[in-house]
DNA sequence: TAATATATTTAAGTTAGCCTAAATTTGTTT
DNA sequence: AAACAAATTTAGGCTAACTTAAATATATTA
């Protein structure tokens, strides 16, 4: 089923404030959320429920039904792609990113994903470490820990960062800290909870326990 | 200004038919181009005419007025370096990339479309041999003449094909021709006006007059 | 539990972009 | 030049996606 543009964002809020199902979204959260009236909502939700995509009933807020994850799982890989393609190949940073994929994930175009996966070699984390859904839609879910708990010797891979404000990042960025990495424990400090790791091989880099609480990998 | 992605279908369309700006376009070309009724056609050239990007007298017909010019340029600009990127990143074939180029074209953003440009190293011509607006809007041209009319033992470029037909494209496909490839004449048959030519120094290809009419090369 | 506050829905209206049918202008032919 | 044909515009309507204002349902609290 072919949705206009409006129709995708609309799911793809209900999928992200319903937690992916787990909860009722109420339509003031959804107006508050979007920038548009409670009454633009309700007319919306409307023509989603009746389409299938949603599930609804009067005055008790709604939830995303399964052709609705199907569909939201669509538009978050195609999201995550094109932010990893403006990241990786068009050199933008991360915090440009956001509004261009918002209009890019809206183009149309199965070829056009699946030639922009393999372009980019599979990757299976958007540039904030948002893991991206498959082809099928499915998300390979892998616990994620903070950096912090990993034990000496041990290695994971950088997948996200807990705080994204700028100073943090510009403070991995100095460090040659970034996602993807390849990051190995060397050392703990016990008396100041610092660590010293390596990022992809390189010598120690001694980082703050402020910065491995809200770094994230996977094992 | 910024327009809807209707409204810079139409500035494209006119700019095309009008031929840059040469010849009036009718309400009825625009309909049967665009596949709409001669109604709509009326009601949304008053509103370009209101907005200035269009001239447009009452039973006359339009033509593109400078700042209509200046979008479609924009336009073209976004549209033929989506089609780079798609054929030489994502190896789409040239009869792939119209239906997505035409939707990627719509995205807005000029530092998007500055960084694929530099991405793609300032390309001059799209896959299909059109010549690539730079950032201020202006054509490097060039002039271009068809396959036919070079001389046995000269060369040229080839920028362009004037028929871009499925069948016309797979036939240069099959026959290893591209844009881009340097050209030579090797030989003309009179009598069926036949042509052997080389392909980036290739041995010799024969081609149909009807090929030869339909290729354009710069010298 | 009744009164009040809050959330939600309905009603009526708007704009963009289309439609068909009717009216009007322009072009062509005799 | 009058009559007809073709092109164009106007009029009235439709859907998607919004708006504000009014009505109604739910939640809260005295």
């Amino acid at each position: 089923m072919d949705l206009t543009h409006t129709e995708e964002n609309y799911i793809k809020v209900i999928h992200h404030l319903s937690n992916g199902g787990q909860q009722l979204v109420s339509t003031n959260s959804l107006a508050n959320y979007l920038g548009t009236s409670p009454a633009a909502i309700t007319d919306m939700i409307q023509r989603l429920h009746q389409k299938g995509l949603i599930i609804y009933q009067k005055y008790q807020g709604v939830n995303i039904a399964a052709p609705g994850t199907a569909k939201a799982m669509q538009i978050l890989r195609r999201h995550r792609l094109w932010e990893v393609f403006l990241v990786k190949k068009l050199k933008f940073t991360w915090d440009e990113v956001q509004e261009v994929a918002e209009e890019l994930e809206h183009v149309q175009s199965d070829l056009l994903i699946r030639r922009l996966d393999d372009y980019l070699d599979h990757p299976s984390y958007s540039p904030h470490g948002e893991p991206i859904p498959d082809i099928h839609g499915e998300i390979k879910t892998q616990a994620q820990i903070v950096l912090s708990q990993l034990e000496i010797g041990s290695t994971g891979t950088l997948v996200a960062v807990k705080d994204d404000s700028a100073p943090f990042l510009q403070y991995l960025n100095k460090k040659n800290i970034y996602l993807g990495a390849v990051v190995k424990v060397l050392e703990k400090n016990s008396f100041d909870q610092s660590m010293e790791i390596s990022i992809d091989g390189s010598i120690g880099i001694t980082i703050s326990p402020k910065a491995s609480d809200n770094l994230l990998i996977i094992c």
